[in-house]
DNA sequence: CCCTGATTCGC
DNA sequence: GCGAATCAGG
């Protein structure tokens, strides 16, 4: 997957609106957050308004050997939900947000109120009491509340709400 | 354990 | 230029 101009538009676009890395390369799909992270820093683009934690020096350290020949380990560390709940990568409206439920919660994150914590997505589905309800229960949150994926949805209209009134 | 962005450097 | 690996932090 290349960047091309239309990827890069794209990626300034929910840089500046203040999304994570990680969830922008879900938006984009085809590439991790390493990736959009990297791609932030040579457009030139880094800084998004608030200097989140002081930009520590950040000493380098040796390298270890890259372990021979296939290093380029598909990196199965992680996100495993997100990337399931990421659809097909060619979305036509981007700007439409997902259908919240259908195909996008994996069966093994399904759970009920029993099995959430406090690094499991609340997000409900169904009426609650009834047999088919269950939570989101997915692992990746990037809130208190949801997931990555639920809270795009659980907070747009606020951030709707945000950019009204900063526009005003 | 989950996540965040920042940085380095082999490719 | 790209991005995995790593770091430092929340």
């Amino acid at each position: 997957m290349n960047w091309t101009d239309e990827r890069v538009e794209l990626l300034k676009k929910l840089w500046s609106e203040g999304l994570s890395a990680s969830q922008i390369a879900a938006e984009l799909g085809g590439v991790t957050r390493n990736a959009v992270i990297g791609k932030v820093h040579r457009l030139g683009l880094s800084g998004r308004a608030k200097a989140m934690t002081a930009a520590a020096p950040r000493q380098r350290k040796p390298r270890p050997a890259p372990a021979s020949t296939a290093s380029a380990r598909p990196m199965v560390h992680g996100n495993t939900a997100l990337a399931t709940a990421t659809r097909v990568m060619a979305e036509p409206e981007p700007q439409e947000l997902p259908d919240p439920v259908a195909n996008v919660i994996p069966m093994a994150e399904r759970c009920t109120i029993l099995d959430l914590n406090e690094f499991t997505c609340r997000w409900p589905v169904g009426d609650p009491g009834k047999e088919d309800f269950f939570y989101c229960g997915s692992r990746t949150k990037i809130g208190t509340t949801y997931c990555a994926f639920h809270a795009r949805i659980a907070y747009q209209p606020v951030q709707d709400r945000n950019r009204r009134r900063l526009a005003r």
